[in-house]
This record gives C-alpha cells, structure tokens and sequence, in this order.
RNA sequence: GGUCGCGUAGCUCAGCUGGAUAGAGCAACUGCCUUCUAAGCAGUAGGUCAAAGGUUCGAAUCCUUUCGCGAUCACCA
C-alpha cells in the first residue's frame, strides 16, 4: 500500500522527467545511517537522464516533493535517492492496518496442501533432530495456512521392520514381560531400551564368533540374535499372531509415548500414515512404468530407472525377488495421498537433508510417470543439529532426548523466573505454565530462527539463552505490551476511537509503521521460501524495535492526548503482530512474566 | 573419486532475486531502574565476508578455480 503508492509516483515521476515508458522501480529500506525509508537507486537510469547520479536524484527527489503528497522530503547520497515519508501518510498507513483484522494473513482462497513432519521409527524415543523437524514442518503448516492454504498435516510412522523385531526380540528374551505400567517409564523409552539391548547382545556374540575365528564380516551376518530377528521378520510379514501381537502391544508403548512428547510440543496431526499399511504400496505403479517404457527390468528380474540423462544413475525400484525398497513405497505413498485427499495441489517432505538424492529421485520419477502434481512436491531439506562433539548418536550415548531437553528448558525457565522475582501474584499453575511457555518458546524458536537449510549447533553444555535474540525476548516485549494495555484500560484510554493523523511522529514510531507494513510481504516470503526463519528474524526486529521506543518516548507522561492514545493503539497493533507472528512458529506469548 | 551443500566478529547466527561505511545476539567493557515490567535501552571494542581470478558503474551476494568441513553415491530406511 504506502510502498507502492511510492512506487506508483516514482513511475510517474520517470515518465514524465525522462519519458520512460515502463519504468522498473523497485524501492529498498534505507539503511539505518540514512534519513529516510525507502531508497532508490538511480544509477541504472544514467543511461537514460544523461545526467550523473547525483543531479537525477535531485531531480526526481525535488519531482516526488512537489507532485507526490506521500513524500515529506528527500536527501540524495551519490546514485543513492532516500525518500522521506509525511507523517500524515504513516498516520493513515496506520489506521489503515488498525482497522484490518488479521492484516498481513489472507483468507482461505480454496487451495490445499499436505505437509508431512516428524515420520519417526517405533525402536526409539524422539530426540533433538525430531524437535527441529516437527518444529519446522509444523510452523510450515502455519505459515501455508496464513496464506490461505488450507493444511493437512501427516506423519508416515516408520513401524515395520528389521529395526522394531530387534526391539520385540530383546524384550522377548530379556524383558521379563516388562510393561510400562511395571516398570513407571514411558512407553517409548522402554521400548528404546530394548532396542540398546539387542545391540548389546548382536555385539557381545559377534566378538564370541570372531573370538572363533569367524572373520567379522560374516559374523554379522551369522550372529544368533540377528537371524532370529530376520526370522521374526519373517513371521510378522506372514501375520504371525504371536509375533503380531507382540509387535502391536510394543507399538502401541511407543505411540502413547510419543502422544504424551508431540503433546507437550504443541503439534499434532490430522492423518497418520504407518509403513506396515503402505510398504506394498507402489508395485503396481512400478509394473505400470516398465510397460509404459518409463523403467526397464534387468535380467535378474530387478526393476530400475534410468536417470543419467537427468544427471542422475540409475536406481533400483523392485528386487529380483519382486520385493519393495524405500522408493517404491514413497511412491506408492504419495500418489495414495493425492487418492485421500483429491483437492491438494502438493505436498511438503520435512526430512532431513541426508536424503535430498532419495526426493530428487523420487520427485523426479512421479513427474515421469505422468503425475503434473509432482512439480509441486517439495522437499523441505533441513540440516543436521551437531554438538559440539559432532554429530548425536545414539551407541556414544550422545543424543540429546527430546523429554529431557524439553524438562530443561521449563527447569531453567523457573529458576531464570524466580531469580528475576516475576511471578508475584501468580497461582503455582499459571507459574507452571509461564515456565512451560518460556521453556518451549526458548526452545523453538532457537531451532526456527537459524535458515532450516544450514545445519546448526546445540550445545548442552551452554543452556538455551533467555536474553538478546531469543524466544523469551519476543515473549517479554509482549507482556510488556499487555501490562500497557491493562493499565489504559484501566485508566479508560479509548483505543476505538479513529486517530486525527496531524501528529508529529518520531523516527521510532515511523519505523515501526514501516516494519508492520512489511509484514505481509514477510508471511508471503516465508510461505515461498518455507522458512519459519524469516518470521522469526522479523518478529525479533520488530520487538527490538519496540523496545527502543519503549525506552525513548513516554505513553501515559504524554502530554498530548491524541498522541498518547496514537501510543497505545500503536502498542496494541505490534503486540497483535508479535502474537501472530509468534504463533506462525507455534509460540504462545504470556501476558505477564 | 562423482554429485550436492556449507565456509561472514572469539562463539552462535542474519544479510545472498548484485547497491551506500557488512548487521544482531552471546561473551568483554561503560552508562541508564523516585516515570508504563532492567528477560530491557544506549554506547565502546571486535571483520583481508575461506583464498585467488572473472563479470559489473558497483560483488559477502553472480561465474570459474583452489583449500577446508559435511552429506550422499546400498537389492538399508
């Protein structure tokens, strides 16, 4: 609105001093040790004014001053025009957004997408790789929906497997019908255990068979515990009850599990796909492009695809032996979405960034295998979380648990809280929930705020900060905010009334209208880029900014009544801009603390 | 070795669709609570944007090469 009307004189400006007829004109922030908000570069027009840069900023500065109401005033720095905007205008500009409910999201305009986040396998407990996942896939889902998109969000459960038997087979041998229940520890934790367990055992007897003389190799592949497994596989793909009883009832621990961890994540789900339904999914798809000439089957009977004119090789999609791999079930997996859901247009993959080959690949042969919606599939490739000790893993006992990291925050929430004596007046729930919110919000956004792309580094030792650019930060400037808005309501300061716009503002408050008008643009950008980290660079610049003016200009001292009341609408439009923006990543913002 | 990604302040990260003197936070140092929440604000110090070439009026940003780090290249998932 206010940019492009800039825009717009700005274009006229050029038509009718240099006679372009479609001039480009795109307008940048002005940098900081500048007067001014936006600027405009003329040294592309030097061709055309054939004048040096100086003078054709004069010029269209002194055009724009005279012709344009919008710009107060101009000051030009070599090919560098800084545009000044009248208050009048950045008073408008603000009744403007004041009076748009939600402004900066849109409505829902019909589309829809699935975003798909999380997907662990059933053998261990969620850990720090699973936060930044489901963090980022379903701020994601947020940000679409803000868009006017609406969002399915799913998870493929990774519950079938060699991995889950050796878990079953551990518990089986050592468990000593050992239940949660029994044992007071989460479903997923115990069944986690197990699955250290067996690898305890699979080591111990390869060392027994090596000690034999077997060479290492081949007692791998020999040990006792790991044929049984194999065997136990086997017994579960024929529905063996035995063995598909157990695999339910330990499933079914891991699940109410991860329930309890995704609940105190604050994400859900509205479909959960599980491997066990969909691994023979794909086949058919497969068969269908060997006669479409689309892949070619060797010999052996395997299938493949060809992908070395793609720049890519060649790729197994059905074994000799007729059985799946990955592929074929992702394939098969994503064209069933697109069956149970027939509206959405494409999908979102939050996986990590070790499998970009497998999406390429995959992506690459929907679209050959005719499916338009494929163009629309993206992989949202996030880097790994390293420590400081490289990457987690779990035999050096050095992943980070999800349950306990998130303990930690809301431990070091309470004890930063009390240090600080914040909590005067509150029951000890609404203190537990302070400390919830807090913790979590340290904590998500820490994980949001770094470009999901880059990996990045956690390290345990230092906790997660509550100071400078953090959650916590964000968090407090709107409680700072709400306790201004308690006390006007209190003090009957009407926030309704429409604001007379022939104020004098300071360079603050100018700035800030400026921030929330780029809002929209924002939201849009982190939509397109699938990037939470743009909303969290933006809300952290808008609360720092706030709290600038915060400390530089009085609310309830000024004199000036309109101005006061101008104060207190202004607090109130960038508390509901840090709500939303927050939200968009998932994080509540307490009212006190 | 092939492919992909990354390398910005002591540390963690922005900036990357080319624009001015490269920005935040943490850590260090200096100020500011009789005024609306000091989890805050203001300031000082800290940089050959890995290196070298190239394109351009202009390069952290685009291209090439080199170095370093990581991922991946399984009839694993």
């Amino acid at each position: 609105m206010l940019k492009s009307a800039i825009e717009k004189a700005l274009g006229q400006a050029l038509k009718n001093l240099y006679s372009i007829e479609e001039p480009s004109v795109a307008l940048q922030p002005t940098r900081k040790d500048f007067r001014g908000t936006y600027t405009f570069v003329t040294f592309p027009l030097l061709k055309i004014s054939k004048k040096g840069p100086e003078q054709t900023g004069e010029e269209i500065g002194a055009y724009l001053k005279v012709h344009s109401d919008i710009i107060a005033d101009y000051n030009v720095v070599k090919g560098f025009l800084n545009l000044e905007v009248t208050d009048k205008a950045w008073l408008d500009t603000f009744n403007e957004l004041n009076a748009t409910k939600n402004f900066g999201f849109s409505a829902p305009d019909g589309s829809e997408f699935m975003v798909e986040y999380s997907s662990p396998n059933t053998n261990k407990p969620l850990h720090l790789g699973h936060l930044r996942n489901n963090f980022l896939g379903n701020s994601v889902a947020r940000i679409l929906e803000a868009n006017g998109t609406k969002v399915h969000k799913v998870q493929i459960i990774n519950d079938r497997g060699i991995h889950i038997c050796k878990s079953m087979l551990a518990w089986q041998r050592f468990g000593n019908r050992e239940t949660p229940a029994s044992s007071g520890m989460k479903g997923d934790k115990l069944v986690g255990t197990y699955y250290v367990k067996f690898d305890q055992e699979y080591k111990k007897q390869i060392g027994e068979l090596v000690a034999g003389g077997m060479d290492k190799e081949e007692a791998e592949k020999k040990a006792p515990v790991m044929l049984e497994a194999q065997e136990m596989l086997r017994k579960w793909e024929q529905k063996d009850p035995e063995v598909y009883n157990l695999w339910q009832t330990m499933n079914g621990w891991v699940y109410d599990g991860f329930s309890t961890t995704y609940e105190t994540m604050g994400v859900d789900f509205d479909k959960l796909y599980y491997e066990s339904n969909t691994y023979l999914l794909g086949k058919d798809e497969v068969l269908k492009g060997v006669e479409a000439g689309i892949f070619y089957k060797k010999e052996d009977g395997s299938i493949w695809v060809d992908l070395t004119e793609d720049g890519l090789d060649h790729k197994l999609l059905l074994r000799a032996d007729g059985t799946s791999v990955y592929m074929t079930q992702d394939i098969g997996t994503a064209i069933q979405r697109f069956k149970d859901y027939p509206n959405i247009t494409g999908q979102v993959y939050t996986v990590g960034n070790e499998q970009d080959y497998h999406f390429k690949v995959l992506f690459l042969i929907l679209q050959k295998l005719g499916f338009s919606w494929a163009n629309n599939c993206y992989h949202l490739s996030y880097g790994m979380v390293d420590l400081p000790s490289g990457k987690m893993k779990s035999r050096e006992g050095t992943v980070v648990d999800a349950d306990d990291l998130m303990q930690d925050m809301f431990d070091t929430a309470r004890v930063h809280t009390e240090e600080l004596g914040k909590i005067e007046g509150f029951t000890s729930e609404e203190a537990d929930e302070l400390y919830h919110t807090l913790g979590l919000g340290a904590l998500k956004y820490f994980l949001m705020k770094v470009d999901p792309k880059k990996r990045m580094m956690f390290n345990p030792e230092e906790s997660i900060q509550f100071q400078g650019n953090t959650g916590p930060f964000i968090q407090y400037t709107h409680a700072r905010i709400s306790s201004i808005l308690r006390k006007a309501e209190v003090e009957n300061i009407s926030a309704s009334l429409p604001l007379d716009s022939s104020m004098e503002l300071a360079d603050v408050e100018r700035e800030i209208i400026y921030m929330l008008t780029e809002f929209e643009s924002k939201v849009k950008e982190a939509a397109k880029e699938y990037s939470p980290a743009i909303i969290a660079q933006y809300v952290y610049d808008l609360a720092k900014e706030y709290n600038r003016f915060y400390a530089e200009l009085p609310i309830f001292n000024e004199e000036n009544i309109e101005l006061m009341r101008f104060r207190v609408m202004f607090s109130k439009v960038v508390a509901d801009v840090i709500n939303r923006g927050m939200g968009l990543l998932g994080i509540t913002v307490p009212n006190r603390m």
